[in-house]
DNA sequence: CTGTTCTCCTGTGGGC
DNA sequence: TGCCCACAGGAGAACA
């Protein structure tokens, strides 16, 4: 389940095969993810070269010469560089082969296709999948004033409210859960009874979570062409989720668990007090 | 607008 | 031991 740290742990393993390399060709086995591939794909991506990777909240923004390959990977999407010449046959779940120039290719596989590989000319800024989008929780706009203004006016739950792509993009399920613990806040309190120091604490609990998980990703990144595309790091110790019954590390009282729009949600009683 | 529910899909694991 | 089915989840779409 890739969250923000693998998609920018990929893109930085993937660029260096990227960038200023040409596309030869796209061999596509599945066209049916999470939206159709444009059946034109193959066509519209031959002999254009890619000059930079980039990512926006969890997509992967391929820019070609005429357009940007948008990639996302979904709930068990991956991304390996392969060496076209060694190429293992493609198995069951590898729907796209992205051929380059430089010997190597970019194979998609995704077994639960809840993933997109799309197709556009407009810029990112004017595209509906972005245009909506709050900031990166790892820039400085992304601060305790930003979240606390967002909160005011918000009668959801503050767990719900920073797994909100228009408020902070990149927190998924698991994290939410693991940053609320760091910063010592209950996932029910109601977005608009934040205070100004929980605020802090969130925001601050978010960051250092996402950057430890980037920088763990980061020490698996050389074997990446070797690997099967999911970098190791997500096997960092997480605090409450999927800890359910279990003893909390900080205090030793049993980590709860209950559900909220049909999402997991882990918890301590004890040291997250609404 | 906001908030909530539905939906896509298949590998995994809990229960009997 | 083996089978079956509920469950998991990112996030846009549809709906209230």
């Amino acid at each position: 389940m890739p969250e923000l740290p693998e998609v920018e742990t990929t893109r930085r393993g993937i660029a260096p095969y990227l960038e200023k390399a040409t596309i030869l060709d796209a061999e596509i086995r599945q066209f049916s993810l999470r939206w159709p591939i444009e059946q034109n794909l193959a066509n519209i991506l031959k002999n254009q070269t890619v000059s930079t990777v980039q990512r926006r909240a969890k997509y992967l923004l391929i820019n070609c010469d005429t357009g940007i390959l948008i990639i996302h990977l979904g709930m068990s999407g991956s991304l390996r560089i392969v060496d076209a010449a060694l190429a293992p046959p493609p198995e069951k779940h590898d729907h796209v082969d992205i051929i380059l120039n430089n010997g190597f290719m970019l194979r998609y596989t995704d077994p639960r296709r809840f993933g997109a590989i799309l197709w556009t000319e407009q810029t990112i800024e004017d595209h509906k999948l972005f245009s909506h989008l709050g900031p990166e929780p790892l820039t400085q706009q992304f601060d305790a004033n930003y979240l606390l203004t967002q909160a005011k006016s918000r009668k959801c739950s503050i767990k719900t409210l920073i797994m909100n792509g228009q408020i902070v993009v990149g927190v998924g399920n698991i994290y939410a859960s693991e940053s609320l613990f760091l910063a010592k806040v209950h996932p029910k309190t109601s977005a608009n009874k934040l205070n100004k120091q929980q605020a802090n604490q969130l925001v601050e609990a978010i960051k250092v979570i996402l950057d430890k998980a980037i920088l763990a990703g980061g020490t698996s990144l050389k074997d990446f062409t070797k690997s099967d595309g999911k970098p190791g790091y997500f096997s960092q110790e997480l605090n409450v989720y999927g800890r359910k019954g279990e003893t909390c590390f900080h205090c030793g009282n049993t980590i709860e668990h209950y559900k909220e729009t049909q999402r997991a949600t882990y918890y301590c009683p004890v040291c997250q007090q609404i």
